[in-house]
DNA sequence: CAGCGTCTGTACGGTGCCGTACAGACCCGA
DNA sequence: TCGGGTCTGTACGGCACCGTACAGACGCTG
């Protein structure tokens, strides 16, 4: 059996790249070729079409962005404070964070699409949960905790603006250090 | 002078629906005219090309999203929570945000798009800075604050999680009502 | 070394979109 | 009513991509 040069992980991975800088769009067999250095000829062998791909190139994504960051995450331990920045570290990764960004806005498109990106947050968010319970007193707070961790996680490369004296990265700070603070006394 | 049944506006409407239903490679000359109802003939005698009715597409959206909402919130008054809602509201409408999120993905990936996403965002946080400054002590817990409110309007819908017992909206209530108390105490 | 199966390059037809060309329909004003 | 300019439909060449077909190269196996 001859050793194939450009085995299946290597076009899924080149779908991935592709997703991540161009959109679903983007994920186009010959270009994907052009990018391995391959003519599209193996391609057929491992994939029906283009469609199967961007399926493959879907489940290695959630994989990705589910189990490998828990596992990781866990493996490494540490107290709720640390395993949280450390999710957030694997999950919104240089290479991981440009994937999620076109997945989500694939999402807004393909309803199939948005029941993968439906699991992969609601186990994101049962996580953060977990470790942001002990620091709420009531489920309302708990639950708004979670959402502004996980919008502002989401949301920061997506939004261009400025912060007068500021940087991203103070703010960022702030942000997290509330979140972690005791809960407000108020109504 | 002969009425055009399909003047420029028309083309740039449609522009602006496809951008947000299907990001800027939907727009396409044909596929505009299909949804017009009229064939591709008129379209180059209003634009130099494709790319002339994208950058027009991107004027007609900042305008919108920066004059237009601001000059109606403006003009209805109130204090500064209304208006900070009645801004969410207009600049997040069922309208404008499918097209906010378009451009955003968008800016990911040409420059030209972040810069102008780059001025309607700073615009939009130098406002919502105006209006929370009175119930902020130091500026740290403000531009906390102005993150925290405009990542949570941008990624709302974009994240597809639950919250077990509670709904989205609310959450949302919620997180407005942090967002508007006084200031947590200490460190 | 010969045979086999697998992977790869090349070529092809089909399709959809871009931008151009041009002829005819249409509406306005004289 | 008649001319003139404007808008519109149709047709075309070019290009990029999809999916198929097939021949040859390659490396393992006997």
């Amino acid at each position: 059996m001859a050793l194939a040069r450009t085995p299946r992980h290597r076009w899924i991975d080149a779908g991935l790249q592709a997703l991540a800088t161009g959109g679903p769009d983007a994920v186009q067999v010959e270009s994907l070729a052009r990018s391995l250095g391959v003519s599209k000829g193996g391609f057929y062998g491992y994939f029906a079409d283009r469609p199967a791909l961007l399926t493959e190139v879907l489940d290695a994504w959630e994989a990705r962005s589910t189990d490998q960051v828990l596992a990781q995450v866990e493996q490494e331990g540490g107290d709720a404070r640390t395993r949280a920045r450390r999710a957030a570290e694997l999950t919104f990764s240089a290479e991981l964070r440009p994937i999620d960004l076109a997945v989500r806005d694939w999402a807004r498109r393909d309803a199939a699409v948005g029941e993968r990106l439906r699991r992969v947050d609601d186990l994101r968010i049962s996580y953060l949960r977990e470790l942001l319970g002990p620091v709420c007193t009531d489920s309302d707070d708990l639950e708004a905790r979670c959402l502004i961790a996980f919008a502002v996680a989401v949301a920061d490369p997506l939004i261009a603006a400025g912060h007068g004296s500021h940087t991203r990265a103070d703010v960022l700070r702030t942000v997290q250090r509330r979140l972690f603070a005791p809960p407000p006394a108020g109504p």
